[in-house]
RNA sequence: GGUGAUGUAGCUCAGAUGGUCAGAGCGGCGGACUCAUAACCCGCAGGUCGGUGGUUCAAUUCCACCCAUCACCA
């Protein structure tokens, strides 16, 4: 392959610096790593960036309530999410803040062209005010009751029962969450940029950036809609960069967010002389930019983000790549089923590759989601990874160290055998290139299994045992192995450290992709080790236990949740509801989250964890009455046997409220 | 509520301008082999292609409606 090398700039969707990396954000990360080692392998140069999401209310809330500055949350969390990532193969070329000296600059310099170019006014607006923070609410951050279905306790944007939207204007019986007062009205004058005015532009953007037919019939719904300006700054006290020549404005997250990408590629080309930031980011630059993103985040990436780029004077990427969400065994991650899976989690238990190779085996280029089956999960790389792909590099190279002592025959047994997997090169790349990553993979899997049946019928075990035959053993295995090797350096975007393994084993200095089409002949290999082992079921057993006990809070379910649904009083009374002394509570060693309470039941003990250690010190909870649920199955954990749950109010973190009885109530009462 | 996506064998998914398009892998069952991490190889699978109507000589593939799941509604 001599094609013309590629200048492919490649961003995925910053995480926001609020919490940890799960198994859902995993997905993007794989599909554009993979991608981008992919061009790397083909020979183009790419490069990769990503940034801490820095901005935005939640995290100035969050910093707030553990009485640490935003700054400080935001470089604690980024930099578990980048070791987790890491730890994942993710192989960013930078890793940079949208809090960050690159991204105050080119904000500034892209907020003035656009102010200079006439695309932003300013215009007074009534927003939610919670008079005692002092200061304004963004929607989600007011609940109240749905002036549609009256459903109580919703979101100021839209109701989760009903599905009306609306402002937080419309909700009856309005609440801060941050307070719990009644906010206010207050007017105050916000920036806008002028999107309506881009209108033509974007749809000669959406045509010719080729994008995916999911995406492209969302833009046209939304032009269908008409274009509204999009208010891009926040009042004051606000985490983010003051907006130029103003002393309480700032810019919205979302608009510092994607010129973070920006500025994390800034930040490397002032590293490296080779990269020049003009000749990607400057109007008519004629490399490629592509953004990989989440499909919730479409919209500010393909209206939003073009136009500012536009309307600024900056190129537009060439594709936006949108991916669907995870589900984890047919339904979303729930902390409850322990499905809510943290990327450090599976990390304690569980080889990276196979959950790169799994997501490979499902992505493709549209929306859809994808689910993680964990039986699924276990099966299917158990019989692809270990028993199809690894077994041919290890059922070949024991008679070529044994017999051979490590050296390759010098010639092939069945060229025409290996020209064909070299044949695939190109449709497996144009798979990889279209992100249609599960159809590589089914290629490259149907390769394995067509090489896993010219050993069987070649038989080299029976041809060993005749030493006139030793010399076909020798070509043959050396077909193996060579089989093996390109599938190898076919997957190596996809299993990296399992190819850097492999190609150990060669003892060869780099692949490329070009490598895959060139046997390895009359060289030496070192012995044999195992590759990969299997996934143990068990492993996922821990897995869900210990993603179960680390929220295991008794978690409120709020009123009117769609996903509770009526119980009858029968159904109610199966539940043995008792009131409860608390005789001792006491942290557990190697828990963040849990203390081990022993309770007195009237007619005898309990030892129960609860997960309430973020809002209890122990001592204050000795002498305590609470509300238990005793013929709640036991559960077994790490630590020891839960024997029922303790009821608790709240979110978690700092807000649990355990519940208890009026004074007078007598350990062992039932609650009916 | 509006808009869009998805719904195919036990599981995870392919598939066709409407007529050999009812498929693969895994599981399961039967057989073979023993080089290999009980891996691999051969054979077997009869699932109303979410439901109900309609268009057509013919629909799982087109249309309408309905149900379920998911997303978006700045």
């Amino acid at each position: 392959m001599t094609a013309p090398q590629r200048k492919i700039f490649v961003s995925s969707a910053l995480p926001y610096a609020n919490g940890a990396i799960h198994m859902g954000h995993l997905v993007e990360y794989l599909q554009s790593d993979i991608w981008s080692r992919f061009q790397k392998l083909r020979g183009h140069r790419c490069t990769y960036v990503c940034a801490a999401d820095a901005h935005g209310t939640p995290i100035m809330v969050k910093a707030r309530e553990e009485k640490i500055t935003p700054e400080q949350l935001v470089s604690r969390v980024s930099k578990e999410q980048l070791e987790d990532l890491r730890a994942f193969g993710v192989a960013f070329d930078n890793f940079h803040s949208t809090h960050s000296a690159e991204n105050e600059e080119l904000v500034g310099r892209i907020y003035t062209a656009l102010r200079e170019a006439g695309h932003i006014y300013t215009k007074s607006i009534e927003q939610a005010f919670d008079e005692k923070e002092k200061m304004f609410l963004p929607d989600r951050f007011v609940r109240g009751t749905c002036p549609r279905c009256k459903s109580e306790d919703q979101y100021g944007d839209a109701c989760e029962v009903c599905g009306a939207t609306y402002t937080p204007h419309d909700l009856i019986a309005p609440v801060s969450v941050l307070s719990g007062t009644t906010p206010v009205w207050r007017k105050s004058e916000h920036y806008f940029f002028r999107l309506s005015a881009f209108g033509t532009q974007l749809r000669q953007w959406m045509t010719r950036a080729s994008l995916h037919q999911n995406i492209t019939s969302k833009l046209e719904e939304w032009f269908e809609a008409g274009l509204q300006d999009w208010d891009i700054s926040r009042d004051a006290p606000y985490f983010g960069f003051l907006i130029p020549g103003t002393k309480d404005k700032y810019f919205y997250v979302w608009l510092d967010a994607p010129i973070g990408y920006l500025a994390s590629f800034l930040h490397l080309c002032r590293q490296r002389p080779d990269l020049d930031f003009d000749e990607y980011w400057a109007s008519g630059a004629n490399t490629e930019a592509y953004h990989f993103i989440g499909k919730d985040i479409v919209y500010f990436h393909t209206l939003f983000w073009p136009a500012v780029l536009a309307g600024s004077g900056l190129r537009q990427p060439t594709s936006v790549f949108a991916h669907g969400f995870l589900t984890i065994n047919g339904k979303k991650m729930s902390k409850s089923r322990g499905t809510f899976i943290n990327a450090r989690t599976y990390l304690r238990h569980l080889d990276p590759n196979y959950l790169r190779y799994y997501y490979a085996a499902k992505l493709g280029p549209g929306m859809d989601d994808i689910d993680l089956s964990l039986d699924d999960f276990a099966a299917r790389v158990n019989a692809d990874l270990v028993g199809k792909l690894v077994n041919i590099a290890s059922r070949c190279a024991g008679f070529i160290s044994r017999n051979f002592s490590g050296r390759m025959s010098a010639t092939l047994d069945d060229q025409d055998l290996f020209d064909r997997f070299a044949g695939a090169s190109e449709q497996i790349a144009a798979h990889y290139e279209e992100r249609e990553y599960s159809k590589a993979m089914r290629v490259i899997m149907s390769l394995a299994d067509e090489a896993n049946r010219y050993i069987e019928q070649k038989k080299p075990w029976l041809l060993a045992r005749d030493p006139a035959q030793l010399a076909d053993v020798q070509t043959i295995c050396t077909q193996g192995l060579n089989l093996f090797r390109t599938l190898m350096i076919y997957l190596s975007p996809v299993l990296p450290s399992l190819a850097e393994k492999s190609r150990a084993l060669f003892r060869e200095k780099a692949w490329t992709w070009q490598s895959a089409a060139e046997p390895l002949l009359n060289h030496a290999i070192n012995d044999y080790e195992p590759l990969l082992v299997r996934v143990e079921p068990a492993q996922l057993e821990r897995i869900i236990e210990e993603s179960r006990e680390s929220t295991n809070v008794p978690i409120d379910v709020p009123a009117n949740n769609p996903e509770t649904p009526q119980i009858s009083i029968d159904e109610f009374s199966r539940i043995d509801l008792r009131v409860a002394k608390i005789l001792k509570a006491e942290a557990v060693e190697g828990a963040d989250k849990l203390l081990q309470l022993t309770l007195d039941i009237g007619d005898g003990t309990r030892k129960v964890f609860a997960g309430i250690k973020s809002a209890y010190e122990p001592s204050a909870l000795t002498g305590r009455f609470v509300v238990l649920v005793a013929n709640l199955e036991p559960r077994k954990m790490r630590f020891g046997t839960s024997e029922g749950m303790v009821l608790a109010a709240g979110p978690g973190g700092k807000d649990i409220f355990l519940v208890s009885p009026d004074s007078g109530a007598q350990a062992g009462m039932r609650v009916k």
